[in-house]
DNA sequence: ATTGTTAGACAACAAGGTTGTCTAACACAG
DNA sequence: CTGTGTTAGACAACCTTGTTGTCTAACAAT
């Protein structure tokens, strides 16, 4: 019964991957096989209003060079689009073309699916209490998605 | 206020990194500052009877090579040893050392007092329910721990 | 003995992150 | 207007964790 700390991490890890690698796969079904949840934040990010590098990178917690990399990459594959700021010569103001706001758009409905599933799973008070106790747990930190070389043990039952 | 699915997501994350981040910054104050929860999950899976490479790979999801250069590590920092296979020349047998073994107890110790902070905050109940309620949508599946990019690498590369 | 599988090493490369350095452009004194 | 400081973005070197591909040595089994 009583678990250890270690097991709590991995449940955690667990639930994210769980429902990230479904949605990617949904994704790629979808047709999108070139966006990663990274994408999809950076692009939320921008929308809502880091329209260059080095806000983008702010918002992220991110240095403005890492930013600058996957705005290069969105730009590339055509999620966003870069034009020069009139206001100040030194920026390039960033826009989520129609393209991202499309893989956006179904992103949002893919998790929300996924969600409705695992309400069916365990219930709505279940999963209502699941998100309240978390977010209490949680706290108001900033939402970080980088982080080389993270997780812990497995104890007791042993890698299946 | 229904959250979304990727809010969900990101709660789940967040739990993680939380706890993770919480734990690495821990074990640096103690003394262990070049070890990452991958290291420490990784000697568990050896202490647990994955003595060599491409054993270790396969319990850990991953290919062989990303094993060896994890246990590289691992050997440099003095966590593990090497040892040729006297069985099986192709092999090299992995042992925990004594100082691997420092950590890892230190590794459970931290994450026990995080989850005990947890269970203050939100109570045993809810904790319980929590972790039931995950193991049960996280369903049995095989612990990965990797993901650059949170996904699916569409291609890992290779010589062109 | 030939044939097939496995372990490990080496190499090239992806994706995401970090610093550090540099230039161009802005902002604001004085 | 000019000097000084800050900011945006680009470029480059490098880290970390992963991926394939290729190769040799060693084991296994016909």
């Amino acid at each position: 019964m009583s678990r250890s700390g270690a097991d709590l991490a991995l449940l955690l890890l667990g639930g994210f991957r769980t429902l990230v690698d479904d949605a990617t796969a949904e994704l790629a079904r979808r047709g999108f096989d070139d966006v990663r949840p990274v994408h999809d934040f950076a692009m939320r990010a921008i929308a809502a209003g880091a329209d260059n590098a080095s806000e983008l990178g702010r918002r992220m917690s991110v240095s403005k060079q890492a930013a600058a990399k996957t705005i290069a990459v969105l730009a590339e594959r055509g999620y966003v689009a870069r034009e020069p700021d009139p206001a100040d010569a030194r920026r390039k103001l960033l826009q989520v073309t129609s393209l991202g706001e499309e893989v956006m758009r179904q992103g949002e409905a893919i998790f929300d699916e996924l969600r409705d599933r695992w309400l069916q799973q365990i219930g709505p008070d279940a999963l209502a209490d699941l998100e309240a106790h978390l977010t209490a747990l949680v706290g108001p930190r900033p939402v970080r998605l980088d982080a080389p070389g993270w997780v812990a043990h497995d104890d007791g039952g042993g890698p299946a």
